[in-house]
DNA sequence: TCTATTTAAGACTTATTTGTCTTTAATATA
DNA sequence: TATATTAAAGACAAATAAGTCTTAAATAGA
């Protein structure tokens, strides 16, 4: 699996903040996140708390309270999230396991692997919540099982 | 984590095998590959169970036994291996753990990531047990924490 | 035939990830 | 000030992955 269950709910719902962005709410309770997405309550709340610990959202106690993103989705890259969370290991570690990878210590695979997991790590570094989110409303595309972002903005 | 434990220790048991390939050996004992790439006996025992299953290796029981690569390692490419132990869902799952990836039923990465995840499976599908041992041979490189392909065969 | 060697099979334990539940602290509003 | 609402914190449980151990079956060689 290329990214923990953790690290795809984060991303599941840094994605749906980013689609709510323009639709004048301030704090979004994290219940409707769960809600919405069919997520765990508690289990969502966790991992939001390593976002807003990383600086990527921002929290809210009491009624009128909830979360939101700290940063325009146009400032937010996807990496930020997975290295959030999930850490870098991805970008950064030895495809067959081997302590200390890089040039002066390969092995067979280092030269193939080390350009493959660039292209990955591209692929999070260059993409923003908010080219998804425009993406996903535009073209009507799923963030659940069976919802779209358009069904997701309206039924809150 | 890209890969399994149990499929990292697969494929580092596989690249030892074909650098053994000729060294004119029958069947090699799963406890010398166990004890030169440093991996528990019995769980690399279960996993290479997985292999034969699959056809990759065939064993022999007994006194002179062991296991062997069932082709050349020039036939055998690294996405055998990872699919006989990890399976597919690498190269066929959506990024975002939805069920059903597809055109029909995209998420807002899926364009993306179904690039990615292409560059990904052809890294594994164009590279032969081969072309890693002769190339591990050819320029030392490691297999193990701290020894080179060269001194494991050295070692046995 | 007997013994030593080796894989096969499966029960079992440990570690990690995932998920649940309860209590506490902060805050808006009446 | 009292109450309801919300996130924070952390204990707890369940599921999965990783690793260990024991016994059985096959086979070579004495
Ligand atoms: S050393 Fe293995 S991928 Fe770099
Ligand atoms: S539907 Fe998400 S990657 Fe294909």
């Amino acid at each position: 699996m290329l990214l923990s269950k953790a690290c795809i709910y984060g991303m599941r719902a840094s994605l749906f903040m980013a689609a709510m962005h323009k639709q004048n709410r301030q704090f979004v309770p994290i219940r409707e996140v769960s809600d919405s997405l069919d997520l765990s309550f508690h289990f969502l709340t966790k991992i939001l708390q390593q976002l807003t610990a990383a600086g990527l959202m921002e929290s809210y106690k009491g009624p009128k309270g909830g979360i939101a993103l700290s940063r325009p989705p146009k400032e937010i890259m996807l990496i930020e999230i997975v290295t959030a969370i999930d850490g870098d290991a991805l970008f950064t570690e030895c495809v067959l396991g081997l302590p200390g990878c890089g040039h002066k210590k390969a092995c067979p695979l280092h030269d193939k692997w080390a350009y493959t997991r660039e292209a990955i790590q591209i692929m999070f570094n260059s993409t923003s919540l908010e080219e998804l989110a425009s993406k996903g409303k535009r073209m009507n595309l799923r963030l659940s099982d069976e919802l779209t972002m358009e069904d997701l903005i309206k039924s809150v």
